[in-house]
DNA sequence: CCTACCGATCGGTAGG
DNA sequence: CCTACCGATCGGTAGG
């Protein structure tokens, strides 16, 4: 019996990360519960054994992604770090969930608009408060002079699309491995931001 | 016979600026028919008079957009200015399309992957010599000592990027005026890369 | 996990 | 520009 629920949580997550990756390749709304079945080798009804609904899946994968970004910025506010080091912490972060869980973190970036009423707003409460508080850790790093007077709003939305950016580097050829690629954009950034 | 032409022209271009809306704010596979219809005030139907098929609809807003993007950077390349110049003008160019022509470019960014197929892999190579172009500009910068010894396609990343994050700033309460939003940019981006 | 099937909605056409 | 309608496909359920 403990196989049986073993293998019922196992197959639970091959959906997810199935629809993960056909999520972020196609889309939530043109991926249709039958692509999703033959992808895993089931008919359609059978996901329904695991599954509650289609919306359902989409607001797993977002939510566990989200709570997974929202539990690295606690950690960086409590440990005592300068500003400058919590935001190389924050960078290095996002672009290791962008290489090592590309289709998730895709998804909850670009799909969460189709999320339905009580998670939408959820995610959109979330989503404010984390922008927050990385703006308040930029504006603390401009009020101890370690950064240039720049705008923590305008800091904050360069850093997190860059990141975003690295998309292209994950869809082209990636020539250029992924460490480069990282500390690359760690040295523009906060080359751009620290005082010198 | 004149007044109808001209008529017939701006019931499509209405057709198209709804539909720009539309797909911006729902996504391309999640806008039906009669949804655009009924935002113009018309039957499903008679969309059909004014435009071939759905299809057609997204491949005119992106290569619309896409060619006004190419023309300008043909525009950069012949005028003899030195590396920052030119970068300074591209960013300025996408965040103003980021701004006036925010519908457009966004469908353009976001909803090229619901292209079919001959058009997908013409917008692909479009895309893929556009940032060949920006890399070439970014690489003679880095030759003539006028910028840091950055990687251009890092460099390129973040600049497309950033002006791709303004998406946010447009969606929020906008408190800070567009015009602070972009020299604070080009001042951000250019000072990560100029050599001092 | 499957077969069989539901009502709803999709993009699009015919014919006026 | 509309009414009327097409075949296809959608998310999901019943019943085994």
């Amino acid at each position: 019996m403990a196989k049986t629920v073993r293998k019922k949580a196992g197959k639970k997550d091959l959906i997810l990360e199935q629809a993960s990756r056909m999520f972020r390749e196609k889309g939530f709304t043109a991926t249709s519960m039958r692509d999703l079945a033959e992808s895993i080798g089931i008919e359609a009804a059978s996901l329904y054994n695991h599954i509650q609904s289609k919306s359902e899946i989409l607001q797993e994968i977002i939510f566990r992604t989200a709570n997974d970004c929202n539990l690295h910025l606690d950690t960086i506010e409590i440990d005592g770090k300068d500003s400058i080091r919590k935001i190389e912490s924050l960078i290095r972060f996002h672009v290791n969930m962008m290489v090592n869980r590309f289709d998730d973190y895709h998804v909850m970036i670009n799909e969460w608009i189709h999320l339905s009423d009580p998670y939408l707003s959820t995610f959109a409460n979330q989503r404010r408060s984390y922008v927050q508080k990385m703006e308040a850790i930029i504006e603390n790093g401009v009020r101890s002079k370690q950064l240039k007077p720049v705008l923590p709003y305008v800091a904050m939305l360069t850093i997190l699309s860059s990141v975003r950016g690295i998309e292209f580097w994950h869809r082209s050829s990636k020539k250029i491995p992924a460490q480069v690629i990282e500390d690359n954009l760690v040295q523009h950034l906060i080359g751009g931001l620290k005082k010198n």
